[in-house]
RNA sequence: GGCCCCAUCGUCUAGAGGCCCAGGACACGGCCCUCUCAAGGCUGAAACACGGGUUCGAAUCCCGUUGGGGCCA
């Protein structure tokens, strides 16, 4: 019973990720689809998307829609799945009677008609013995045509998980009962649908959250009921929010696209779902590749994890200023457009900007409120640095400054400096003076990118006017 | 309640019997750099849940306890 050999080049590993639609894509779900991802690339083999939409009270096609695009914006691609038909567990109806039928025909599942009230006496009778319960199997010899589909399990005996995660796990059969595969009105139940599922579509590695270990020996039972070869199996831990309790709404953000909106490059979220449960010795950034030649589901932790926004935001921001500013660019547009700025026309000037800002927040949110006086004028100046630099010799130093900016040759960074430089001399100041005596009239507050950095993208026209605005605005007062 | 899983700094983790009076990262404190804010550099505090074994030697193996989580109900 050892596990397969497991070798660099196992073409024909296929995997699958299989997500219910009932709500977008929760982390913990991004983490398992991830580790399937990066299990099938690593092998050379097939990552399958696949939807569980049997509930279909819950399901929807914007939920498809968003789990999609949730994948997508993470970089997982699948090799079979959606839009193709036939991925989706309501299209699969007929796999899953053909399948019923062939084990009552092998006399492997029998119907059982027992009542709700018989089975309540039954559960009770079994706590009353502090016992699991398990269903008694009254009807196994009933021949019965009809009723709920039961597959019979031994009553003697163990079945053995062997885990690639957690080692070989030890289930008693007296602790499992004749399970439910087919209700009485003829709806497939989810352990049975995911069992024909994995079977047809030949998946040769379950990887799946821990919560679905308990239900793994009746799935394996099922397999050999039917004949079939028995997967490997892979139970990764659950995320956990802060007090240790699976993930959930009340910790706060848990879909995929909430990180995205509030501006998480993406490549952040994969890296740090990758490390959440797995490492490789203390390193902490991996590209894509470095990821998909690493990566060993072996190397998965068996423990559960918190997951931990600040850390999530610190690799955001370092994934940021790595980033070229063409890119960043181009991700910052929708975020400049939701805060109501006006975005750009002109890339390679926006590219310049995030240059200048990219090590400076840790999401596009944040980037985008730090760097908000490039894209509009200040409508206010911060009141206690307005107290201190707009005074009457602040006003002077402004006319001084208009007047040598109006006639500077060149409006760069290094020309800028030497202006200062030079005019902080004269008037026998120290450069923080007029820095932050600028930086306030620009930008309307004490803190931004290197000030002449600022005054070289923003151009000299709106220098001066920004400027003159600020001198006006002293005046008046 | 029954069954199953888990247990190293606050958090993510390294550690597969001696290399560990436990390493890295985030967060936190201090110092340096500096036109501000960041970024960066240096530095500090911070953990093997507990109790028994096994062994010359245990964070590492075994058993139990406690605690947390999951599944079924």
């Amino acid at each position: 019973m050892s596990p397969r050999p497991e070798t660099a080049a196992n073409t024909s590993a296929r995997v699958r990720f299989a997500p219910s639609p009932t709500g977008h894509l929760h982390v913990g779900g991004a983490r398992t689809a991830l580790f399937n991802w990066l299990y099938a690339r690593h092998h050379g083999g097939a990552f399958i998307l696949r939807i569980e939409d049997t509930d279909r009270s819950r399901s929807t096609e914007e939920n498809i829609h968003s789990i999609v695009e949730a994948l997508t914006w993470l970089g997982l691609d699948w090799d079979e799945g959606p839009p193709t038909p036939g991925y989706r567990q309501t299209e699969r109806m007929e796999l899953y009677h053909e399948h019923a039928l062939r084990l009552v025909t092998m006399g492997r599942a029998y119907y059982c008609d027992c009542s709700a009230e018989t089975l309540d006496a039954e559960r009770k009778a079994a706590q009353a013995r502090v016992e699991t319960f398990r269903y008694s199997g009254r009807c196994r010899e009933r021949g019965l045509i009809a009723g709920a589909l039961r597959l019979r399990i031994p009553d003697e005996g163990a079945t053995v998980v062997n885990d690639l995660i957690h080692g070989p796990v030890t289930f008693e059969h007296r602790q499992l009962d004749d399970w439910i595969l087919v209700r009485t009105d003829g709806t497939p139940t989810y352990n049975f649908c995911v069992v024909v599922d994995d079977v047809t579509m030949r998946i040769t590695h379950v990887i799946r959250g821990n919560d679905h270990l308990s239900n793994t020996p009746k799935q394996i039972l099922c397999y050999e009921a039917l004949g079939y070869a028995v997967p490997e199996f892979a139970h990764v831990s659950m995320i956990l929010g802060a007090d240790r309790s699976r993930l959930s709404k009340r910790h706060g953000a848990t879909s995929v696209q909430a990180f995205r909106d509030a501006g998480i490059l993406p490549e952040a979220m994969a890296n740090y779902l990758a490390r959440l449960g797995w490492s490789h010795g203390d390193q902490e950034m991996f590209s894509r590749g470095e990821l998909i030649e690493l990566f060993d589901i072996k190397d998965v932790a068996s423990s559960g994890a918190i997951f931990d926004l600040v850390k999530l935001e610190w690799l955001s921001q370092e994934y940021m200023k790595r980033s070229a500013g063409a890119r960043l660019a181009e991700l910052v547009r929708p975020f400049l457009a939701g805060a109501g700025l006006p975005v750009p026309a002109d890339m390679p000037w926006l590219a310049r900007v995030m240059e200048t800002l990219r090590e400076r927040g840790k999401t596009l949110v944040e980037i985008v409120e730090v760097g908000r006086f490039y894209f509009a004028r200040p409508s206010a100046y911060e009141p206690k640095a307005a107290q201190k630099f707009f005074t009457r010799e602040g006003t002077a130093r402004l006319a001084a400054l208009i007047e040598r900016l109006e006639t500077v040759p060149e409006f760069t960074p290094s020309a800028l400096e030497k202006l200062y430089r030079e005019l902080t001399a004269t008037l026998g100041l120290k450069l923080v003076d007029l820095a932050q005596l600028t930086r306030l009239a620009v930008t309307g507050t004490t803190a931004s990118p290197p000030i002449f950095e600022v005054l070289a993208l923003l151009g000299r026209d709106e220098t001066l006017a920004r400027l003159r605005a600020a001198r006006a605005h002293v005046e008046a007062a």
